[in-house]
DNA sequence: GCCAGATTAAATGTCAGACAATAAAATGTA
DNA sequence: TACATTTTATTGTCTGACATTTAATCTGGC
């Protein structure tokens, strides 16, 4: 591991990267302990501090944990489906909003990605997931509901249909899209109207999935990826309607 | 912004949460200035060197970006595709190779995501991905081609592929899982034989997508994904069979 | 008045040394 | 042996300083 003391680049950045890539080649192992922070600054020929910014960057990334104490220091870190969900959730979330993605492409990919789910969910599904599918959909239906919950809802439900497929890889790669996707639907206000719509099509997906019958599944899908679609559009063209009267009262 | 000073938890990574969250929140909004080192220091009465181990948390994270000099100070960075990508891609690795997640359940996830994008793929393909797709194609039937260099190919391939669907947001959960993929597939050696079924079955997809065969496309996908997890199980059985053999002659 | 160069100021990057807090191991004692 | 105490290694934090970078400002000459 080495680094390059006339780079331009923070030392602390060049230091956590050569970590960082030890770790992706293989060269240190899960659980393996670091050097401690002054063998480290030492070996760098740093001082402590700029180790200790390097660590924290790579703290950040879940690739590392540190313990205090006689036997502490740093270890690297089983990097868990759970602190990349995490990650990953918040990653997405960003990206949607500082980017300006429109909400057609967010729900497009999303439902392209939840679609690619389904057949196998439906394949595999067990009891656990359908009563977790069950329970949202009549939570969905109950009145008083904020139009908050009802997105956290509808996104409890979305996830157990993803995690039906009994895949990891696939739940993580999803859980940012289906997540990053909740801000945007939170700008979209559910009539009551809307919301039986939305529980029909959840409860007739939730009767297909339970049923095995995966063609069913991919249609209601794309029934809701539709309905969701026109929803937000109409939301759109509302708020552009109210725009346009105000600009007319004040000209 | 508040953080408890009481907290068992490290300062630096509570003022880095409480900035994510401030960022997430909108509250800080892109390129704008956070204040200096020392003003912070003094907001959240801790030390200057505390203070720049939480940012160089969120820097990790590419939420913010740092200049130096007169009007420099840390920024809210706006979260590029490209740096999100970049780093989905280095925790997908991460994950796979520490979760010992099997070869079949990621090529799995990774061909049910793929097969997600290939319809839209095929309706909006521009010349330009169908001559990416066409060029690596080229590339993979060149002999003395080594393997590494064949399974690069492969993913600049099927990116092309992803690509196509023309959905940022697409492309861009796309990226972990096919090039997570990529050590896995390393694994493998290709022999003469099994390239020409490969670039066989790329030249149908090419060809399908050109076409804007749609039900083809996913046909031959599922054709490719079945044959790579053949591939992969011969090899893993040819290993176990060499470590019985060896284990046989030691005794 | 205007431009080039020198100066200044503000910010991050880095360092050195110190002390506090923690937790395990070593040690002492009943 | 069992338990309390001390030691020790390590991270967490603070203080103060200097180096480096960069833009803005000042200054002198034309």
């Amino acid at each position: 591991m080495k680094i390059d003391p006339d780079s331009t680049v923070d030392l602390s950045a060049q230091i956590a990267k050569a970590i960082r890539d030890a770790i992706i080649a293989g060269d240190l192992i899960v659980d393996q302990r670091l050097p401690s922070e002054a063998e480290l600054a030492d070996h760098f020929d740093v001082s402590r501090p700029t180790v200790r910014e390097a660590l924290k960057r790579l703290a950040a990334q879940s690739l590392i944990r540190t313990q205090r104490g006689a036997t502490g220091g740093a270890f690297v870190n089983r990097l868990r489906f759970e602190d990349a969900y995490a990650q990953q959730v918040t990653t997405s979330i960003l990206l949607l909003s500082m980017n300006a993605v429109s909400f057609d492409v967010a729900c497009e990919a999303r439902y392209a990605l939840e679609r690619a789910c389904a057949p196998l969910s439906a394949e595999r599904r067990t009891p656990d997931q359908l009563a977790t599918m069950r329970a949202e959909i009549h939570r969905q239906g109950q009145p008083g509901l904020t139009d908050e919950a009802f997105c956290a809802s509808d996104v409890t439900f979305h996830r157990a249909l993803v995690d039906g497929a009994g895949n990891k890889v696939l739940s993580y790669q999803l859980a940012g899209a289906v997540e990053a996707m909740q801000p945007l639907m939170n700008m979209i206000t559910f009539t009551a109207r809307s919301r039986e719509e939305i529980v029909a099509l959840h409860t007739d997906i939730a009767d297909a999935v339970e049923a095995q019958d995966a063609p069913t599944v991919d249609a209601k899908l794309i029934e809701l990826e539709a309905y969701t679609r026109k929803l937000a559009h109409s939301v759109v063209t509302a708020r552009a309607k109210r725009a346009a009267e105000k600009e007319h009262k004040t000209a």
